[in-house]
DNA sequence: CCCGCAACGGAAAACCTTTTCCGAGACCGA
DNA sequence: TCGGTCTCGGAAAAGGTTTTCCGTTGCGGG
């Protein structure tokens, strides 16, 4: 139903060969032809069609986002950069959400195959390790974003978690806070080891000794935040500031801290981790956090998958800065970016 | 790179059209032929190229879905109700998160218009009504869910936001609740107008009064929640339960009310509206909550846009009933899910 | 006035698959 | 043994665009 080349070849009176010149700027053409081509398929409304124009070029200018994370929260914004990114070379994302059955995810993969899909971003729910994503024996560009994977080969994207947790442990030691304790995940994930270690190291360098007794780790969630919150307090570990592995454990910790009278920031200051708008900015008082800048790892995503079609090849893992965003519960008015 | 049919039909003995019946159950072929043809095509690897199949068929087997939703809260729930629905029909779905800029919303659907999308889906952000698409001649099928539309041809699927009030209302008051309040979103949203006369006509049908005053309209979050409450509390307004407009308001309004030293469910029963797991799980007591069940949206939406696809138009708006989902704010233990 | 070259535009192949139409061979019955 | 019918598989067109290659026209110079 929509014009066709050969419409506006037969409204111009001209050739479809002369229409296609006409209007990709290319072979020699009077300026005249090219303007009065051009005028006739502005008439029409016609717009080439990317399925011809891809079976032609065998490139099908389309990706695939893979995510299995459950309700966007870190693909949307992923997504968002990687659109950013690839939108000036006018490539479209198919987003794939396989449960997380292998058999659905494998039939993800066949259909993104068959659609020839010009690379792969796969994003996964929380950065614990997953299993390379199975080709079979196809080859294509596979980009891990915000995702871990058992294969050295492999191009990882990740945060700099360990960067994330100094800058943590940086800025809480220089407002002058001597003994962080830290309230994180399970330390089965290696993003939890990481943030611990770029703490230790932030405190090493301020000075400061590191207590392994408080570190605690438990599920990601509200309620442990408060249970280890209470747990500390109950065994009178004495602590001046708190550096929590998600926003989510960090408003548990802070409801917990005011309702056993602690005050934060004045007792306590509290760093969370995600920058989840919607979590950091409704903690009383709104919470300091760590913003792994998902929308930034999406753009550079997209941009190295873009290199990768290219067929510049580039394995192994990076990591990208982490910023600081401050709000209130660490007491300090500045915002400071780090790089 | 993969393999064409042509491979397949070389090295196997026969032509492109003997392959194509076999893998694809067509035409008189001799059962050892067919079985041949299988086993060399699953040898090599074959994958039909969905494009060029597009090509001839007239048909992308993909949808476009806008989202200008910001944080995928609503659109991912969605999406993986319509990826369901479509997935049968071995349809693919092209996600765009258009920013708030028109002209940005117009690159997206000129992209889906090249690449010859067989329908869009649109959803928003709230359902406040948006302006129609805009797809300049062109005709093809537009569906929009979880949004409303300035436009009464065109096909809009919608939570029944009366229905889940009236739910909230009837579940409250067979609890032997007598009067409600309700804290809700901005009035010129048609949801939060829908879900306060659902409310309003559940407890007339249980011979309850209507208060006004116990309605308070405010933003969209936790701390509006809290300050109803406080307001409410000051002003000495007498309730025994409350009906909120989001599960954030309601997060909000249940630490109000406990730090006001009302218990909840005791003195206080909650309801809240999205059943957003992640805040009703959370909140103390876990939150009683209507769920506009938008898996369920999305799964109707790709069935309804697959009929608009095979030719039947169906414009209107059509809603589809939310259910309650109890938890522990109200005190009933039984869980109901109402059609 | 004619030759040659430059400028312009057309024809056709290529991308990959499906499907229709048709031809060839085999088998059966007369 | 021959004609007819059935079974099987091949040839070719179609879908829309780009690009290469080539042909034609017109103009300038000799």
């Amino acid at each position: 139903m929509p014009a066709k080349i050969v419409d506006v070849a037969r409204e111009a009176g001209v050739s479809v060969g002369t229409v296609s010149k006409a209007l990709n700027d290319r072979g020699q053409l009077k300026p005249h032809t090219r303007a009065h081509v051009r005028a006739v398929a502005e008439r029409l409304g016609f717009r080439p069609n990317d399925l011809a124009q891809s079976l032609l070029r065998g490139r099908s200018f389309t990706i695939g986002l893979i995510s299995s994370d459950r309700f966007g929260r870190f693909s949307i914004p992923l997504l968002e950069g990687i659109e950013e990114a690839l939108d000036p070379e006018r490539i479209a994302v198919f987003l794939c959400k396989p449960t997380d059955d292998p058999e659905h995810e494998r039939r993800h993969v066949a259909a993104l195959l068959a659609k020839r899909v010009d690379g792969i971003i796969v994003t996964a729910r929380r950065t614990d390790p997953r299993r390379p994503l199975d080709l079979g024996r196809e080859v294509l560009p596979v980009l891990y974003a915000y995702a871990r994977v058992e294969d050295d080969a492999a191009t990882c994207l990740l945060p700099d978690d360990f960067g994330g947790g100094h800058l943590a442990g940086q800025h809480l030691a220089r407002l002058g806070r001597r003994a962080i304790a830290h309230i994180t995940g399970p330390d089965r994930f290696d993003a939890v080891r990481q943030r611990r270690d770029g703490l230790r190291a932030a405190m090493r360098e301020a000075g400061l000794p590191w207590r392994e007794e408080l570190v605690l780790s438990g599920p990601w969630s509200e309620s442990w935040g408060r249970e280890a919150v209470t747990r500390l307090l109950a065994e009178r570990r004495r602590f001046d500031a708190l550096f929590c592995g998600s926003d989510q454990i960090a408003r548990g910790a802070v409801d917990a801290l005011r309702e056993h009278g602690k005050a934060v920031p004045g007792d306590v200051a509290v760093v969370g981790f995600d920058n989840w708008e919607i979590v950091a900015a409704e903690t009383r008082p709104p919470l300091t956090s760590i913003d792994p800048d998902l929308m930034e790892l999406g753009r550079q995503a997209g941009l190295r998958l873009l290199a990768m079609i290219g067929g510049e090849s580039q394995p192994g893992t990076t990591t990208l800065p982490c910023r600081l965003v401050v709000r209130q519960s660490c007491g300090a008015a500045e915002t400071r970016t780090a790089a």
